[in-house]
DNA sequence: ACGTACGGGACTGCCCGTTATT
DNA sequence: AATAACGGGCAGTCCCGTACGT
C-alpha cells in the first residue's frame, strides 16, 4: 500500500480542532488568534475556511468534538463504577495529582468556555449547556442507582448532588487559577471529598 | 459656598470605575470597549487617560476599588454573625432570591475576572488572589471560632471548608450561566446548604 | 440510444455563463462572487476552471456570448422594420412596459458593464465597444435607408442619431435606477419618442 | 499671527473627501481602496475612523459634499441664463471641449455611482436620487419659465424634457467610455443639441 | 481636568486560483 | 470532466494609546 499523499482532509480538520482547542484553552475564545491556530496546525487560511465557515463555527466544533468528549470521559468512569462515591473520591484525588499543573495555569477548558461565552453567544451557551445536562443527568441516574443499592443515603436529593458536585468541581479549578497554589486546590477537593463521604448512609441506618 | 464648576475629578473617576465595572461584567475585561465605557460614563478619552495610565490600570482599579468591596460585603455579614452556619445558609438563600437574574445572565464579576484574567495577566491574578485570600482567611477564622463555640464539628479542617465554600459558590454561579436555569442554581445551593448543615456537630457529640 | 452520463460539458458551460450573467447583472463584475455563480450553476470550482482560464475569461465570454446577443436582439427588429421610426417608438414603448421592473432594479446589463469595466479593463472595453459599434452601425445604415425612402429628414446626421439614440436609451435606464420610479423612466422615453418623431420629415417637405 | 499647527480637522476631512472622490471616480466605490485614499490624503486609519464611521459613511459624505455640488454647478448656470436652450447648447459644447478626456477615461462620477451603487445600497440610491430630483426639478422650472417667455414650444412636456436631457447627457458620457472616441461623444452631443433646437418654437408660431 | 484629532497595529472575513484525486 | 482540499493575499473594521489644545 502506497504512502499517504499530501491530501488528508480528516487529519487537517483534526489538527485544526486540536490547535484551536489549545489556543482557546490558553487565551479564551475571543482572544484566540486564528493565525496562531493556523501556525500551530501547520495549515493556511484556505484550509481553515474550507473546513469551517468562520471562527464561530470552529469554536462550536471545538465544543462539540473536543470539549464534550473531554468532559464525558472524566465522569463516565465514575458513573459505571460499582460504588459511585468511591469512584468520585478517586476521581478527585486523580485530578489533584495528574492535572493540577495545567488546571492551575489555565483552568478547565469547559469551565473557561462557560464563563467566557455563555453570556455573549447563545450558540456556545446551548452547546455548553448540553454538556452540563448530560453530565448532570449522568450523576442523577448514578446517584439513584446508588441509593437503590444502599450506597447513598436515601434522604439526599440526586438533583442537588449533581448540580453541587459539578459546580464545586468547576469552582475549585476556577478559583484555583487565582491562587496558583496546589494547597488551595487540594483543600477545596478535601472539602468535596468530605461532602461525598457524608452522602454515605450511617453505619446503623440499613 | 461657591457653585461647583464642571470639573469634578473624583466624580469623573468614580463614574469611570462604575462604567468600567459594568462593561467588564458584561463583556469580560479584554473584550470591554473603552469607547463603550467612555460613552456610558459620559466622558471622553482625555479624562480616562488623565485618571488611569491605560486600560490595564483601569482594570486593576476596578478590581481593587469595586470588585473587592463587592466581594467583601457578601461574607462580612456571615463572618460577624453569632452562628456562622445559620448565616451562611441565609446568605445562600438570599443570593438565590435576590441576584439570580443578574447571576444567571452575566455571572459573578469576581469569578468572571478570575477565570478570564488570572492565566494571562499576573497583575490581575495577584489582586484577585488577594481577595480570595482575605475571603478564605475570614472563613477560616470564623470556622475556628465556631468550632470553639461548639457550633461546628471539631474534626473538620477549616482550610478545607474555606476553599470548598468559596469554590462551590463561584462554581454554582459559573455553571449556572450555561444552564440559564434557576432550578440548576437552586439545586446547587441546596447541595451547598446540605454540606453546611453537615458541618454542625451531632446532637449527642459534645 | 445510450443513457446520458453525468458529464455534459456544453450544458455545464452554458449553465456557468447564465449564472455568471445573472450574478454580474446584480452585483457588477468585480463584486460578482465565483462561489455564488458556482452555487447557482450547480457546479464546483474545478468545472469552472476547466472551461475558463479565470474570472476575467468568464467575464469576457459572458460579454461575447450572452450580452452581445441580448443587445442585438433588441435593435435587430427595429433595423429590419419597414419604418424605422415607428419601430423605434414601438421598441421604446415595449421596453417601458415589459422590462421596467428589472431595468429599474438592476439596470441594463450592457450599460452596467460599460460603466464598470470600460475604464479598468481594456479587454472588457474592446468587447463592449464592439457591441456599441455594431449597434451604431446598424442604426446608421437603417437611418440612411430610411432617408432614402423619405421616412427620415435628410438634414439629420445618421451618426448623430445613432450615437444619441444609443446613449439616451442607456442613459434613461441608468438614471432610472437611481429614481426607482417608473414615472421618470416613462418621462425619459417620452422625450426620446419626441426626438424620434421630430426626425420625420415635415408633411410638406418632399 | 502664528503659523498653523498640525491639527486641522477641517483640512484633514476635506483631504479625505477629495482623495476618496478621486479614488471612487477611478475605481468605483466598492473597489476603492481605503489604503489608497489614506495614502493620497496623507493621513492614517485613525484619522479616517475619527471623521467617518466606516467606508460607507465616507462614501455617503462624498456623494453629499462632493458629487452633489459638482453636479449642481453644471446646470445652475444654464438654469439662470436668459435663454435656457442657448445655455444648454453652450453647456454641451463646453463639456465636449473641456472635460472630454476625463469623461472618456473615467466617465461622470455621478453617473458611475448611480450605476454601481443604486441597486446594491439604498443609502447611496437615496442620496443619488436626491441629486437627480433637484436637477430634474431645476430643468422643469426653467423649462416652464422658458415656455412662459416663448423661448420653448408650449406643447412639450417639461417633465419629459428634464428626464430626457439628464438621461441622455449621462448616457452619452457613459457609452462614450466604451468607445473611447471623441467622435462618438461629439456625435451624441450633436444629437442632443439637435433635440434642444427642436424645442424652440417655430418661427411662425407666436 | 478634560476634549478632540490622530497614529498605527492586528484581526477576521472573503476571495481568487491551484493542485491532488477520482 | 469534475470534485474537493488547500494556498495565500488583501481589505475593512475596530481598538488602544498619544498628543495637541483649552
Amino acid at each position: 500500500m502506497a504512502a499517504q499523499t499530501k491530501r488528508q482532509p480528516d487529519v487537517t480538520r483534526q489538527a485544526l480542532l486540536e490547535a484551536a482547542f489549545n489556543e482557546i484553552h490558553r487565551n479564551g475564545f475571543r482572544a484566540a488568534s486564528l493565525e496562531n491556530i493556523l501556525a500551530s496546525a501547520g495549515v493556511t487560511k484556505g484550509a481553515l475556511y474550507h473546513h469551517f465557515d468562520n471562527k464561530q463555527a470552529l469554536g462550536y466544533a471545538v465544543v462539540d468534538e473536543v470539549v464534550r468528549p473531554f468532559v464525558e470521559e472524566n465522569w463516565r468512569a465514575a458513573a459505571e463504577a460499582p460504588n459511585m462515591i468511591d469512584a468520585a473520591i478517586e476521581l478527585c484525588r486523580r485530578l489533584t495529582r495528574e492535572r493540577s499543573d495545567m488546571a492551575l495555569s489555565f483552568g478547565c477548558p469547559f469551565n473557561n468556555l462557560i464563563n467566557e461565552m455563555s453570556p455573549v453567544d447563545e450558540g456556545f451557551r446551548t452547546r455548553l449547556n448540553q454538556i452540563v445536562q448530560e453530565w448532570r443527568q449522568g450523576i442523577v441516574e448514578t446517584t439513584r442507582r446508588a441509593q437503590g443499592r444502599g450506597q447513598v443515603r436515601k434522604d439526599v436529593d440526586p438533583e442537588a448532588v449533581a448540580a453541587f458536585v459539578i459546580s464545586s468541581i468547576e469552582g475549585c479549578v476556577g478559583v484555583g487559577k487565582a491562587t496558583q497554589s496546589r494547597e488551595f486546590l487540594e483543600a477545596g477537593f478535601r472539602g468535596l471529598i468530605d461532602y461525598l463521604e457524608h452522602l454515605r448512609p450511617e453505619p446503623h441506618e440499613h
